[in-house]
DNA sequence: TTGAAAGCGCTAACAC
DNA sequence: GTGTTAGCGCTTTCAA
């Protein structure tokens, strides 16, 4: 090891700019020349200094990923974003350097410290205070999640008023005229996620549009809090046949308990899960759902980041339309 | 931004040395000095470049963290392990490159390319291929988990092996004699990931030494997985009382389905639950359970790496002592 | 098609 | 207690 860019020149009788170029192909380089010096690089067991590089290059090659990492919500959804990010970082010849969410002190520190070429930001809320932070910095930036002003920041996510849209819709298609949305916990509400709130939205919207009676109720993400909000719901809309769940943890604890009260899915309950389609599939019955493809989101956030960096092109956002798969949790209502 | 080291020592009127020393403190400063350099860095925002730092000093500030990312095992686990992790470097002032497990060559290129002072390794297998490659590395690494052979790399783990005896001295103590490990998936086994090995030689030993009647049954997770598993422990030992569960996702179904069958849990059997505290408490009836510290083990894992870099202390393994938490899901064996 | 050499921004001797 | 300066290993003009 410790071998260097000098070792490799010297091995392969020429220049270390030669070998440098052979590296990054940014100057054509001869058959000869070029075998001998892929020999060398090859025999010396050769890896370039990553420090060094960056210094030179103003380019690190490192992509900073700002992941929540509490445990409380939904973690598979945010290990397909962060699998789906890491695996397009690494198409782009980029790694990931880890940020926590509750360290906002850190986007400052890599970003300024000059140890990412760009920054992708999961779970970010409407008023969140990394935004500002966000745009002052040299690097572009993409958010997963849509903050209320996005002033020249980039964005992905999932068009989560077309999905409550879509949910309902089917639902009214089905013949459902009373229809009810379990949705993310009352934290999350009130950290004014956006994602939430759109959701929300869109299924409000399209219910009133379709002439439908709604009720929206929050869930807290675990047993209890689905068999409150479902008891709520049963409560507030004693005849409701259609169900919109939008919180994965509930998810299974939601359907259980319709039917611990004499509700069976799908028989007398339809259900339009809002989740990735592994767990949609994953569950006893598998669930009809507006699918959250977390790991496409993930890999097109980077995608947008790449493209910015170095060219200076405009900040765009993106939101993914949404696609309902129909499985076995959704039926014709009873007339 | 921009701002250089040497923009710092003009504006506060000393060498760019002198600046270098404040911020490392590797040598005395007069307190004046000091304090015109420090409002200098304040005035500037001025950041060191971090690749510049590397190149120079050969310290990297940065930990790699190879980590598991597939959705399909204890995700909450592993993402306990990774905030563990992620503290603890940086309360040393590292910052963490993710790797993922499926990219061998990852480790090459982070530390090789000098973009790492250290390695953590989740998910170690007995015969692990990352395990030699890591041997050959400059930088110190640490595993989380035991290769059959760890010439010379540290590694740290719950003691498993511990573990599983002490469930079932537990359950024997409050009179079982019937007892079951409902354990990992079988391709985990197969995989001979070895704390399931050691969980499982644990359990058998204490077993066959308290003379107890024992039956192992390895568990897909999934629901359909614990059905499958409870069934075949009823099949084998009818009447069984005590169960150790050593695999988070079956676990609220492993006791729904005992109580399908009949056995309700605490009434008629008994369960230990082999996981993190946060699901042992989340599920309906609070486990009683052998904690894994998934968090406390990342923590350590640092410290070790970081006790490493630089002094070449010898490796180390630690085996962290198990600790059994009564909760309400373990009583007296009925006679 | 190739080489020479000037930095990139920082650390750490080596002076004083 | 502080300053000078030679690198660290690479990229990229500028020349040939």
């Amino acid at each position: 090891m410790a071998t260097t860019i000098d070792d490799v020149a010297r091995a392969a009788g020429v220049s270390t700019s030669t070998v440098s170029y052979v590296l990054s192909g940014k100057r054509p380089i001869s058959a000869p020349t070029r075998q001998r010096v892929e020999r060398a690089i090859r025999d010396l067991g050769y890896r370039p200094h990553a420090g060094a590089r960056a210094l030179a290059s103003a380019r690190t090659h490192v992509l900073g990923l700002m992941a929540p990492l509490r445990v409380d919500v939904n973690v598979n959804v945010i290990m397909q974003f962060v699998t789906g990010v890491v695996t397009a970082a690494r198409s782009y010849d980029h790694d990931v350097l880890l940020l926590t969410a509750d360290e906002t002190a850190g986007l400052e520190r890599v970003a300024s410290g000059s140890m990412v070429d760009a920054l992708v930001m999961m779970d970010v809320e409407a008023d969140d205070p990394r935004v500002p932070v966000l745009v002052g910095l040299r690097q572009p930036a993409v958010l997963i999640g849509l903050p209320r002003d996005p002033e020249g920041l980039s964005c992905v996510d999932l068009d989560f008023e077309a999905a409550g849209r879509l949910a309902v819709r089917h639902l009214a298609r089905l013949g459902h005229r009373r229809v009810a949305l379990v949705g993310s916990p009352r934290a999350v509400l009130e950290r004014h996620t956006s994602y939430a709130e759109r959701m929300m939205r869109g299924f409000t919207a399209e219910a009133a549009e379709a002439g439908l009676a709604a009720v929206v109720e929050p869930c807290e993400s675990s047993m209890a809090g689905a068999v409150g909000a479902v008891d709520r719901v049963l409560e507030r809309l004693p005849d409701v046949t259609g169900v919109v769940v939008h919180n994965e943890v509930a998810l299974p604890w939601v359907v259980a308990t319709f039917a611990d009260r004499g509700r069976h899915v799908p028989e007398d309950v339809s259900v339009v899960a809002v989740c990735p389609p592994d767990v949609a599939v994953g569950q006893p019955l598998p669930l009809t759902g507006v699918d959250i493809p977390a790991h496409a989101i993930g890999r097109v956030a980077v995608e947008m980041a790449m493209a910015r960096v170095g060219h200076d092109e405009p900040a765009e956002t993106r939101l993914l339309a949404p696609v309902l798969v129909e499985r076995a949790s959704t039926r014709p209502a009873l007339r």
